[in-house]
DNA sequence: TATACAACGTA
DNA sequence: CGTACGTTGTATAT
């Protein structure tokens, strides 16, 4: 019988694929009206649908744990026993799946006494003894040991349910270096935490695997446990046993008394009426569809074509052809042309142009005749659809190719979808959002393939990857991509290009004297101790501090214990010892010498600093700045002021701008609260320290004394991070009980606060989501979690995401305004760079006073508050002496 | 040679 | 037990 004959058996681990599922998915946007939670079960059933269109499995079942005991938890009580109380919106999902799962007329199994994957294990065996294929969907690591030629296992992904990894005997090698049978063993050295087996302590993955390739199995490593030496070797000694006590708890029983024939697994017909019945109790809408139609039934509702795109040939045009097909493309494609440049040096090459239908290759130079109608098109505003399009608008900015229109980024798209994670390139959106996979050229291949994409193939997906995230995204999104970020990115280019005129020579200067000195410190630290260690190592250093000066232990971190500026100012007022002293100076000289290093490697040939800013790389909005990063250049002393002083006006330019929003978060809460008294503080001008401080400690304003401005002020910040008594008091270096007193004055007096960053929170739990004042969302699916540190960490960020987003709302809103007026007006003074809520511009004198007047109407009138913005302006020849 | 962590700079 | 970032060096295993 061939490979293509055999019969397919699918089994799933249902317990553990619904409780992924569950994860996956927010709990509050699957809810049905009666408030039945189903997350786990649409993830599930959208997972199986998946798995039955792709697989096509001749028979299939799913097992079910009865309970969380069996004779794992009888052998040792203390199996699973890390784990918590179940989520109670997950309680009462699983019957439910399993309704759904008979009405489909597809068979679940559970085993008295035994789990789920034992269920997997025996019929798994018995499916190959009777020539099946069989496919494993497990979220269980252990279930890898039953992978071999015939069995293969799909295990889940970190992201969620319906990303299954396929492990068969090749992927387990590639993934860990060992046989699949050999799989058990080195979990049971490493030990598994999940599941409350501890291993050998200081035994990783990568260890085990090593002693598993020299001894050839676990009995191997225990019989030569005495020729491995370190430290290793003795905690091996030590704990031999838990790996033995391991290896017998996660060996999988292959034969279960499991009382069902493989045969009566065969896949049956679901009962229609049945689907119908649990799906609208469900409200099920789509999955029913999807269902009906994956058996052949018409659910009502047009299914998407099943066959996978095929890429349209690729034509060549130049001249009149291709001026005609942009011109018929234009109007037969009214959302945009996909556009892919493809740059090398910083130059564009050639270029790709895709409609819905065809592909067209430019093998194009800038400048060249053949296609002037490609420019036309490129500097119209005839809609442009790209994937990553900074560098790409870059490379035309070089060329001196104009370009506009810019409709959609599918990087910054995807963003917005799910903000936080890393930039996602072309191929993982194509993975992950049309389920297919962008060609690759594989380097390791000796005859490289043709599939590698083209130009013109990328704009094409990307032009997909558009059609999918204009559904995917809700309109506000689109509104801030639209309204906000494509703009935001033409801006941000035109910033990188220019750079900023940084001084080498006061670097030099500066990095020489930081590094004198700091050989000077640590000559000083090291006459202190007696012998000479390396000061940037906390490993080291704890040993000097606690083991060979006695100190007491500070907080404790994942390596030992904290030796932070924080830990050594307390051992100073506790202990104090010349030593610490001198170690916190080195560590400043060594730090600051470090950044002065870092910058002047990186000015380039033009004399100037080009950041690159990363656009999609927050969680909450913000831009971020790196290669290097210029948003963290020290300001807050003397010696940090004096690498400011380096970033100087530019040749042609005469003074530095610097414009920032004053307190832009705290006017934004009073806003976003509409607390009366906030509202009241930014109104009347006076500083908002005094005026908050004032109301707490029934004073006159004129009699806040510093210590309670002081006070005050760390109150306010620390509010929009979802600050704690515990954390104010730590920071004011007060008693808790004071910092308690100083919050409940604070919120007695501005009440509407406390209530709007609780309810932010709230709607949070409610929407799965939080939103900025312009429709940015962020997703939270921690704020469900049962882990406690998850679910308090998710809440913090929650309540601060609306106001540091919609910060990062308004500065993308004035830059861009910013931009528009200096170029109309045909200014030549100009932005340089962005540092959250600090703008910083290079200033032709004779501009200067149409310049300001400029910045600061655009950057105050970016959004209409109940509270005005206020910007601050300064001037200067750098940095630090434009700061005011 | 790549990855994880602690530490620390900014808003 | 305060949000959001990026960079660095050390330590660790490869």
């Amino acid at each position: 019988m061939s490979e293509s004959e055999k019969p397919t058996l699918l089994v799933i681990d249902g317990h553990s694929l619904a409780f992924r599922a569950f994860y996956a998915l927010p709990v509050d946007s699957f809810q049905t009206r009666d408030g039945q939670h189903t997350n786990a079960i649409h993830g599930f059933i959208a997972m199986l649908i998946n798995l039955l269109k792709a697989e096509k499995p001749t028979h299939l079942a799913v097992a079910f744990d009865i309970s969380r005991y069996s004779f794992r938890t009888r052998e040792y009580p203390e199996y699973k026993g890390t784990r918590g109380e179940t989520p109670p919106e997950f309680i009462g999902q699983v019957p439910l799946l399993q309704d759904a799962l008979k009405a489909m007329s597809i068979s679940t199994i559970s085993l008295e006494d035994y789990e789920a994957d034992d269920v997997l294990a025996t019929l798994s065996v018995r499916a190959t003894e009777q020539g099946y294929r069989t496919l494993l969907v497990s979220g269980d690591r252990d279930t890898i040991q039953l992978v071999n030629d015939d069995v293969t296992l799909l295990y889940p992904s970190r992201q969620g349910v319906s990303d299954l990894t396929r492990y068969d005997p090749a992927k387990v090698r590639e993934r860990y270096g060992i046989e699949p049978h050999q799989y058990p063993e080195v979990a049971a050295l490493v030990g598994e935490t999940s599941d409350n087996l501890p291993g050998v302590p200081k035994v990783g993955e990568k260890t085990a695997v090593k002693w598993l390739g020299l001894y050839g199995s676990l009995d191997g490593i225990l019989e030569n446990a005495e020729k491995i030496t370190g430290k290793v070797g003795e905690s091996l000694r030590e704990h031999k046993e838990n790996a033995v006590r391991n290896r017998r708890l996660n060996r999988l029983v292959t034969d279960a008394p499991v009382d069902v024939q493989l045969d009566s697994l065969g896949k049956r017909p679901i009962d229609e009426q049945e689907v119908r019945d649990v799906f609208a109790r469900l409200e099920f809408r789509t999955l029913l569809d999807r269902v009906l139609t994956l058996e052949g039934i018409d659910g009502g509702e047009p299914a998407v074509s099943a066959t996978r795109a095929t890429i349209p040939a690729t034509q060549h045009l130049l001249d009149e052809e291709l001026r005609g097909w942009l011109a018929r493309s234009v109007v037969s494609s009214p959302d945009g042309l996909g556009l892919r440049i493809d740059v090398l040096d910083g130059r564009p090459v050639s270029a790709g142009i895709a409609s819905a239908t065809e592909l067209v290759l430019l093998p194009w130079q800038a400048g060249g005749a053949d296609y002037a109608p490609f420019e036309e098109w490129l500097a119209s505003d005839a809609p442009k659809l790209m994937h990553d399009a900074k560098p790409q608008v870059k490379a035309l900015a070089r060329a001196g190719i104009a370009f506009d229109g810019l409709a959609f980024d599918t990087q910054i798209g995807a963003w917005l979808l799910a903000p936080g994670g890393k930039e996602a390139t072309l191929a993982d959106l194509t993975r992950k959002l049309l389920d297919e996979d962008l060609p690759t050229s594989d380097p390791n291949q000796l005859v490289p393939d043709d599939d590698a994409p083209s130009a013109a193939t990328e704009a094409w997906y990307t032009g997909r990857i558009v059609d999918h995230l204009r559904t995917a995204l809700d309109p506000g999104s689109l509104g801030v991509l639209r309204d906000i970020e494509m703009p935001t990115l033409l801006v941000i280019a035109a910033m990188e290009l220019r750079g900023v005129t940084v001084d080498h020579a006061s670097l030099a200067d500066l990095s020489a004297g930081l590094g004198s000195r700091a050989a000077d410190l640590a000559a000083s630290a090291f006459a202190e101790i007696g012998r000479e260690v390396n000061l940037g190592s906390p490993k080291q250093l704890q040993e000097v501090l606690f083991e060979q000066l006695q100190m007491p232990k500070t907080r404790a971190n994942k390596t030992g214990y904290s030796t932070d500026a924080g830990a050594l100012a307390d051992l100073q007022a506790s202990n104090p010892h010349p030593f610490l002293d001198l170690l916190l100076q080195h560590r400043d000289a060594t730090k600051l010498r470090q950044i002065v290093e870092t910058l002047d490697k990186s000015i380039a040939e033009d004399g100037r600093i080009h950041t690159r800013y990363v656009q999609s790389g927050t969680a909450t909005g913000r831009i971020s700045s790196t290669d290097p990063n210029l948003q963290n250049i020290p300001v807050r002393t003397e010696e940090g002021r004096r690498i400011r002083q380096s970033f100087r006006v530019g040749e042609g330019y005469d003074t530095l701008l610097t414009a920032d929003y004053s307190q832009i978060e705290m006017r934004i809460m009073a806003h976003l609260s509409r607390d009366e008294g906030l509202i009241e503080a930014f109104r009347s001008g006076e500083d908002l320290h005094r005026f908050v401080g004032a109301r707490i400690f029934g004073v006159e304003p004129a009699d806040v004394t510093n210590l309670m401005r002081t006070k005050v002020k760390a109150m306010s910040y620390g509010l929009a991070y979802g600050l704690s008594a515990f954390g104010l008091s730590k920071q004011l270096r007060i008693e808790q009980s004071e910092a308690k007193v100083l919050m409940t004055d604070y919120f007695e007096r501005f009440g509407a606060v406390r209530d709007y960053l609780r309810d932010v929170v709230v709607q949070a739990k409610v929407d799965g989501y939080t939103t900025t004042i312009f429709g940015r969302r962020r997703p939270f699916p921690d704020l469900s979690s049962p882990n406690r540190v998850l679910r308090d960490n998710a809440e913090r960020a929650a309540l601060n995401s609306p106001i540091q987003g919609s910060a990062a709302d308004i500065m993308k809103f004035a830059m861009m305004r910013v931009e528009q007026d200096l170029t109309s007006r045909g200014l030549r003074s100009r932005m340089l760079m962005t540092v959250h809520d600090e703008l910083i511009f290079e200033v032709d004198s004779s501009e200067s006073d149409e310049v300001e007047e400029i910045v600061t109407t655009r950057m105050a009138g970016a959004a209409d508050l109940t509270v005005p913005l206020e910007v601050q302006l300064g001037h200067g020849t750098d940095w630090d002496a434009a700061a005011h």
